[in-house]
RNA sequence: GGGCGGUUAGCUCAGUUGGUAGAGCAACGCAUUUACACUGCGAAGGUCGGGGGUUCGAGCCCUCCACCGCCCACCA
């Protein structure tokens, strides 16, 4: 056994044992950004062709899960493929601030320590959350890559850098000149915990059992689910054709008998009352209702705060004023079944509750001056570019109509917000003057203090991580080629990217969509920290390797479905990377001072182990062209494993260890030619383990110094592995 | 109420323009030989949710039904 042993060919004696990942992951990485082929304008032979990949900024304010995982592996398998394809490949990554998610964690923190946000000094907040971020985003960028993310770091863009603060401000000034941001005193979504006002898309509604009550109001019987914001109620409308109030006149007068005794009641006819649905009679409280306020602009009436912003009740509420509306409901309903105003109540009622979506206070419908971008002429820019021009590739395809469905059916867009991390709104206000300028425009002048949503500043993403309008970058690298992202992200960032990018750059900035389902947990339920099923990316790369962590995560999972992460899985493909490790040290040890000379005749069995091989590489290529990912990935896997080493190996050994030199000098060609073409079809998903094995191959196989920049595989006929 | 998916092996899921049903895991049997036990070989496992239709041919296209899931929504 000893001697056999000494008789081994010299082979690089980092084969000796198994493919350790954990050895080597971190040296390859270094290698690759130490190149600074990562950025497309110093990869060797000066490709012109550009591809373009923005990254969607993770969250500064945290490390990354295993959507993220999955996030990076799709992008970065395209980067990969394109920049071997001889493209000037750009990944451009980024963070972001993350305005009211961030600043909801940070409140969190404050909140342990003892503290609070209201009161504090708005600077100081600012400054506290901005030293808490940047500490974070340090461990996101590692965290990405340990991932093996080929992205451009010197390009990397932060939502809250100067120049994109600046562009974001300059967009929204244009668009006030332009008339498509006005401010309005409208109904808005408040979360009184946070004291900021959310967007529909940051708002979850919640269908919940609620007591309906009905009161008696004068001669008429009322509905209402929210008795604690009636104390303002005082205009009772019905349907203007309803027979049974026909003696009632619009704008009549009578006095009622109310919570905090008499007042006097208008009527009020209008068409939004459903006859059907109760008594077909309804009060209305204006400020605290999305369908009560229009009701009131259409007729005129007056409006009235009942809710404070902090959630408690207002004077106008008498001897319940400054309780918290949660517990004034029961109050009130007492005092009115005292009074002997209360007809009935139904326990059973269900109805949809909104609820803030991060921290789930019930939302309170609020009227409040706020930035409103409007958008029917913008959406009409989407939908015409993407329903009628087609210049956009939308994967899965049935994500078209979906995002076509939200862009005819949006209302105009909240982008106030009442936090402080975040783009500051360059609107300034004087007495009942308005003016959106950069810059103060002169003395006693005073800026909003509100910022923006940040998908305001995000939408326009693709635009100013480029350096719209004129830098070089946004020349050569817009439009982007591909923007891959989250299915969730549907309704917050696609459209509002296509919009931005029409709308400032009047050019779509992707071509194709690339939308990703959830990473559940390996029973393919939602991962949640509640039910203690969540699976940390990072972890998985120290015990199974990136290569192996990004193999489970795209093979079987096509765009748009959720896919379910199990360590079985990963485990599965690390078991793969030591085989394709083992390949090679077979290939190697079986090809020791061999030229990978072309014989002049190639026997029909090698002939045959090429032309598949170029079967497979065709149709790799191809998946991975028209983003089939999850399908490039599991045959390539299919063919190293199951094909080559299965049976192109077994098969050789008699040859190799025969004594027909012509044949064996023929065999050790065709599986040269088979490794180095392995390697590369694998590289873009697993690219850490090929290229160790590159680095480990001897010069005369290779035809670039790293694989990262060898040349993607065409037919083996022209290829050789020197 | 509106929209969108799904239903294929025990489990988790692929299946590209219609052309002999696939993978991984689990379970079963066998095997230590020029890499690899983080292995190899083999066998087993499916009336593709149900009905109807188009077609020479349907897992795939059309239609109806059942069940599961996701998203959106201002009937008080």
């Amino acid at each position: 056994m000893q001697e056999e042993k000494k008789n081994i060919p010299a082979i690089p004696e980092i084969f000796l044992s198994p493919y350790k990942p954990e050895e080597t992951e971190d040296g390859i990485y270094a290698m690759w950004e130490k190149s600074g082929y990562f950025d497309p304008d110093k990869l060797p032979n000066h490709p012109t062709e550009p591809f373009t990949i923005i990254m969607p900024p993770p969250n500064a304010n945290g490390r990354l899960h295993a959507g993220h995982g999955l996030d990076m592996t799709l992008k970065d398998i395209a980067t990969r493929f394109a920049r071997m394809r001889g493209k000037r490949a750009l990944f451009l990554p980024g963070a972001d601030h993350a305005g009211f998610e961030t600043q909801v964690v940070y409140e969190k923190k404050l909140e342990k320590e003892g503290r609070s946000r209201f009161g504090m000094d708005p600077k100081q907040l600012y400054d506290e959350i901005y030293a808490f971020t940047l500490e974070n985003k340090k461990y996101m960028e590692d965290d990405i890559r340990r991932l093996g993310t080929s992205c451009d770091w010197s390009r990397e863009k932060f939502t809250l850098d100067p120049d994109i603060v600046r562009q974001v401000q300059d967009t929204f000034v244009k668009m006030h000149k332009d008339g498509l941001v006005y401010r309005g005193k409208r109904t808005i979504n408040w979360c009184p915990k946070h004291q900021t006002s959310l967007s529909d898309v940051e708002t979850e509604s919640v269908e919940e059992t609620t007591p309906f009550y009905t009161f008696k109001y004068g001669p008429f019987s009322i509905g209402t689910v929210r008795p604690e914001t009636k104390f303002g109620d005082k205009y009772v409308v019905m349907h203007p054709h309803d027979k049974r109030y026909e003696q009632y006149k619009h704008g009549d007068v009578l006095e009622v008998e109310w919570i905090n005794g008499p007042i006097m009641a208008t009527i009020i006819k209008d068409e939004a009352v459903d006859p059907g649905f109760g008594t077909g009679v309804m009060t209305i409280t204006p400020w605290h209702s999305q369908v009560d306020f229009e009701i009131a602009t259409r007729h005129t009436l007056d409006m009235e705060q009942i809710i404070g912003w902090d959630g408690k009740l207002l004077p106008i509420a008498g001897e319940f004023a400054s309780i918290k509306i949660g517990d004034a409901r029961s109050k009130i309903v007492e005092k009115l079944k005292a009074k002997g105003l209360l007809e009935h109540v139904d326990e059973n009622y269900k109805n949809i509750v909104k609820r803030c979506y991060k921290c789930a206070a019930m939302i309170e419908p609020q009227v409040k001056d706020q930035w409103f971008v409007k958008m029917e002429p913008l959406t009409k820019l989407v939908v015409n570019a993407v329903e009628r021009d087609g210049h956009i590739d939308i994967l899965p395809e049935y994500e078209k109509k979906i995002l076509l469905h939200w862009m005819k059916n949006s209302i105009d867009w909240n982008i106030s917000r009442q936090i402080v991390w975040g783009i500051r709104i360059p609107a300034w206000f004087k007495g009942n003057d308005v003016v959106a300028s950069i810059d103060s425009p002169g003395e006693g002048w005073e800026q909003d203090p509100d910022t923006f949503d940040t998908w305001f500043s995000s939408g326009q993403w693709p635009l100013v991580t480029l350096g719209y309008p004129s830098g070089a970058d946004f020349k050569t690298y817009y439009p982007t080629d591909l923007m891959e992202t989250g299915a969730d992200l549907v309704f917050k960032w696609v459209p509002r990217m296509i919009m931005f990018g029409l709308y400032l750059a009047k050019e779509i900035p992707f071509k194709t969509v690339y939308f990703h389902g959830m990473v559940n947990d390996a029973n393919n339920k939602k991962m949640s920290k509640s039910k203690g099923n969540v699976v940390s990316p990072i972890d998985m790369v120290d015990k199974f390797g990136a290569d192996a962590l990004r193999m489970s995560l795209v093979v079987g999972n096509p765009p748009g479905s959720s896919t379910p992460l199990s360590e079985d899985k990963i485990k599965g493909y690390k078991h793969f990377s030591n085989k394709l490790w083992n390949i090679a040290r077979f290939i190697l040890s079986n090809t020791v001072n061999t030229s990978f000379e072309k014989p002049s005749l190639l026997p029909s069995e090698d002939e045959a182990i090429l032309k598949n091989l170029d079967a497979i590489v065709a149709e790799v290529t191809k998946d991975v062209e028209e983003y089939r990912l999850y399908m490039a990935a599991e045959k390539a896997y299919h063919y190293v494993w199951h094909e080559l080493a299965d049976n192109v190996l077994e098969a050789s050994k008699p040859i190799l260890s025969g004594t027909d030199e012509d044949a064996k000098a023929a065999r050790q060609y065709t599986l040269g030619v088979a490794l180095v073409t392995s390697l590369k079809l694998l590289h873009p998903f697993m690219p850490f383990v090929t290229e160790t094995i590159w680095q480990n191959l001897p010069g005369q196989m290779r035809d670039a110094d790293m694989l990262m920049t060898a040349r993607w595989p065409g037919s083996t006929r022209t290829t050789t592995p020197g």
